[in-house]
DNA sequence: GCCATGGCTAGTA
DNA sequence: GCCATGGCTAGTA
């Protein structure tokens, strides 16, 4: 564990419930430059053991970022089940990001 | 080489 | 849509 995954897993672990972040917003929180990829990275490799809040995780344009069948749907339950929701479009509304 | 990104541009309506 | 990025990993020697 890197100096900077723990400090993504402390940014990742604080987004409120019902909130949401962008993978680059995150990367930035934990202050890296440009990480938006190492924060998809790990919450890939690692939501599990660490139980991270890993559906609060979003594009910056507020698409989900996950295909269709491959965690897309699971995902949109899983903001649907906080209250968070997700237009025709696929996107989740700015007023929720953090 | 890969990518659960992001920002900018072209091309359509 | 395209491409610049940047850290991680698989796969070779």
């Amino acid at each position: 564990m890197t100096e900077s995954s723990e400090r993504i897993v402390t940014v990742l672990k604080a987004i409120p419930y019902a909130r949401v972040m962008s993978y680059g917003a995150v990367a930035s929180a934990a202050g890296l430059r440009n990480g938006a990829r190492q924060v998809a990275r790990l919450l890939h490799s690692s939501s599990d053991t660490w139980k991270l809040p890993w559906h609060r995780v979003i594009k910056a344009n507020g698409c989900i970022a996950l295909p269709s069948g491959g965690g897309l749907e699971i995902q949109i339950a899983l903001l649907h089940q906080e209250g968070v929701e997700v237009n025709a479009e696929g996107r989740v509304d700015r007023k929720y990001f953090v």
